[in-house]
DNA sequence: AGTCTGACTGGAG
DNA sequence: TCTCCAGCCAGAC
């Protein structure tokens, strides 16, 4: 697993996230062994818009449950309606109830 | 090799 | 509960 690259393992587990659920950047990079590198899993969420197969990067969220990606989804409301689509609810650009739809990769990961 | 930047996090006020 | 500060790692210049 080590000879994959960082972001590879971001990718792939960000794929495993389930829908109607989301994370937080420094869960993945926790659950990657990287604690303390959730810069790098945002920035490499950056690259999952062409990334293949696709990663559903609207669910992974920073700590405070922001849509800070939001801007690189087109500019628009695109990221906010693919999350509300999938159960979740959104107020003032960060999700409600947060810590309840968040799904932890190290304890829910099969 | 050095410096800067970023879709971040945790702790303190 | 919210806001602000310093620390963190990898990649680009």
């Amino acid at each position: 697993m080590e000879e994959n690259n960082f972001y590879q393992q971001v990718y792939e587990l960000a794929r495993m996230i389930p829908q109607g659920r989301i994370t937080s950047y420094g869960a993945i990079a926790k659950a990657l062994g990287r604690p303390g590198a959730a810069r790098i899993v945002g920035y490499a969420m950056g690259q999952a818009g062409k990334a293949d197969p696709p990663v559903p990067a609207h669910r992974v969220l920073n700590h405070k449950g922001e849509l800070t990606a939001k801007e690189a989804f087109g500019k628009g409301n695109r990221m906010q309606e693919l999350l509300e689509k999938e159960g979740l609810t959104i107020k003032n650009n960060k999700i409600v109830n947060f810590n309840r739809f968040f799904w932890n990769p190290l304890e829910e990961l099969d």
